[in-house]
DNA sequence: CTATCAATGCGTCAACGTGA
DNA sequence: TCACGTTGACGCATTGATAG
């Protein structure tokens, strides 16, 4: 059954990549003048390999368009409002990294640096409490800083949660408190460690953090990977809009060609 | 109902581009 | 030069349509 796998995707992915490139010629081929022709022949083989080679980023090309043609809708450098996440739980459904604790609660690291910690008996999101990323967006190597802020604290708390593994630890007490630590490390309880790149000496921790660092890796390229798809589809849809557009305006021309035509050359018989 | 096909989306890797 | 972002390619899973 692989083969049959394989086929299909190969037939899948090639059928897409020419999808998109035979847009792209139809939008050049309508909209292509005199002068796109002449430099044809400008361009050598080895410069044209170089563009070939690499594209430019879709959020690039189609600001490019943009600026050519007014209608053109630009990719924003950040999401849009109605796309980011609004601090609503309910809209926190997919979670990068979850975490149970000791006493059965989910602990879920949103993108946005927002953490829910959820009790296994409540029904969804009457058990969730909040946190919030304290440096969401620029972590330091070995350890991501969160700040405690669920309401009924009247101090915030701040622990360390290594990006890569699993084990949390929720100790009881007036305030509740959680402690997410390797599974390896025989750190007692309720010790709350720091990794910094500079502190690592022995190889069990040298693995861990690169263990740590290729799943943040990973977790980025994922991101990256959705966004860069969505740019894609966008830019498709610019692309398709464009051709549209252009064959209206190509068929217009025609017309008003086909006029100029009857009115400077009237039919002599 | 089941097998197959086609389309789509996702995660990952690798290569390249780019800014500090 | 290096770290990080971007994107093509690949493999895989899922889903809807369709033929038998």
């Amino acid at each position: 059954m692989w083969w049959h796998q394989h086929n299909l995707c190969f037939r899948h992915h090639t059928q897409e990549d020419c999808s998109l490139g035979d847009l792209e010629k139809k939008v050049a081929a309508i909209a292509e003048t005199d002068e796109s022709a002449e430099a044809e022949g400008v361009i050598d083989s080895h410069k044209r390999r170089e563009i070939l080679s690499r594209r430019p980023s879709y959020r690039k090309i189609l600001n490019e368009l943009s600026s050519d043609v007014p209608g053109v809708p630009k990719i924003e450098e950040e999401k849009s409002e109605e796309e980011g996440t609004p601090p609503n739980i309910a809209t926190m459904a997919v979670p990068t990294s979850i975490y149970q604790t000791s006493t059965g609660q989910y602990i879920a690291i949103a993108q946005g640096g927002t953490i829910q910690i959820s009790n296994p008996g409540s029904d969804g999101v009457q058990g969730l409490q909040t946190l919030t990323m304290t440096n969401s967006g620029a972590p330091p190597p070995g350890a991501t800083i969160v700040q405690y802020a669920a309401q009924s604290a009247d101090g915030t708390q701040q622990f360390f949660v290594p990006g890569s593994q699993v084990v949390v630890q929720a100790a009881t007490g007036d305030m509740p408190t959680y402690q997410i630590r390797t599974p390896t490390t025989a750190l007692p309880q309720g010790v709350v460690m720091a990794a910094s790149p500079g502190s690592l000496h022995s190889p069990q921790q040298l693995a861990e953090e690169a263990t740590r660092k290729r799943e943040l890796r990973l977790m980025k390229n994922r991101e990256a990977a959705k966004e860069c798809r969505r740019r894609k589809k966008e830019y498709v849809k610019c692309l398709e809009s464009r051709v549209a557009v252009l064959e209206v305006q190509n068929k217009k021309l025609i017309e008003e060609l086909e006029t100029l035509k009857d009115i400077c050359s009237p039919k002599t018989d």
